[in-house]
DNA sequence: CAGAGTGATGACACATGATGTCATCACCTA
DNA sequence: TAGGTGATGACATCATGTGTCATCACTCTG
């Protein structure tokens, strides 16, 4: 149990992960993740800003893969059109073979204000992100923040009824028939 | 100085956003605040559920107001009309001479991403809310989730481009030109 | 008008979250 | 093999937030 034992910062996320599903996020104190991960308080926090980052550790990626996306889409496609695309390209690799871990995450997080105060946080971001990639194509600052905001409004209500609806239909129909409803919801007025 | 001098929720509040102001939000303690306010720190708890609270306190109503408004509306609105006709009447009364207030509030609130987590999250409820009148009224799941995100996304969005521009033009006007290109950007794929 | 009841506040203790600082150890490299 | 580098341990410390009980002002009732 000595110094050095790689894998720090992995063996937090887990230890985090199961007292978090064990006892729940309020209920689960640092230095009881860390004594399960045979680590101290402070190394915790240096691994991580707060308590609640733990649990964001896995996506971290995804801004900068849905930046690379927007980025990578031909140059003629319109905004919506570069989203929609979007949508339909990253959500099924980055999500569909995941639906246990997503669930029991999204178990934890239901339980804790503060937890879903940082998921929040976390689309604004990627909306944030969006919306400078469709800046940098062109697209005027209104409708880049539309769009954006768009993006990651279907892909969080779409990644939520997958859940609630258990993984049926595949996230890929889920998606389609939001953008369908989408579109036609904001045609009406 | 004795005890029971009524208004010290306003006074708190009133504290909180002057220290806010002066040194920024981080660097202002609840001792600092109450303090100035006369009263102590458990008595700051109990008027605030934390620290970031106080500064949306003035805020409180609009869900109420909002959900009114969505439950009286016409039921022969669909949920989009209802959202429109929503942003158009109360958004106007409610900020419109307030510009000051608000743009000193938000600078407070840019500095710290806790507290913009905070506002995402009443924004969210906000959302939530809408989503429920919406249903009320006969909408299903999706077009009424969509519905209110989509009148969350248009007020938060022409908010924000109208402080920034210094409250010209007026904010309704703000309001028609986002929702125009809100139209055009959904209805374009 | 006196006394009981009610609600807000004070006072105190305390757990937890989060950060600064310095020592220490493992691993890598010259 | 000596030194450098970076991660961790150990310790101190502050701020946030909560539980608990006493105390005071105000109100209601007889």
């Amino acid at each position: 149990m000595g110094r050095w034992q790689s894998g720090a910062r992995d063996r937090l996320e887990r230890a985090a992960l199961e007292l978090f599903a064990e006892h729940g996020f309020a209920e689960t104190t640092v230095p009881q993740i860390t004594a399960r991960a045979g680590l101290t308080t402070r190394t915790f926090f240096r691994h991580f800003a707060d308590k609640r980052e733990v649990l964001f550790a896995g996506e971290d990626g995804i801004p900068a893969v849905v930046a690379g996306f927007v980025a990578d889409a031909p140059p003629a496609l319109a905004p919506m059109e570069v989203v929609v695309h979007g949508l339909r390209t990253v959500m099924t690799p980055l999500f569909e073979d995941r639906l246990d871990y997503l669930r029991m995450r999204r178990a934890v997080m239901a339980e804790d204000e503060g937890l879903h105060e940082r998921e929040l946080r976390k689309l604004a971001h990627l909306s944030e992100v969006i919306g400078r990639e469709l800046r940098r194509r062109g697209a005027d600052d209104l409708t880049a923040a539309l769009a954006a905001a768009l993006a990651v409004t279907v892909f969080n209500v779409s990644l939520t009824r997958w859940l609630e609806a258990d993984g049926e239909p595949a996230l890929a129909a889920v998606v389609d028939e939001t953008l369908a409803v989408l579109h036609s919801v904001a045609g009406d007025h």
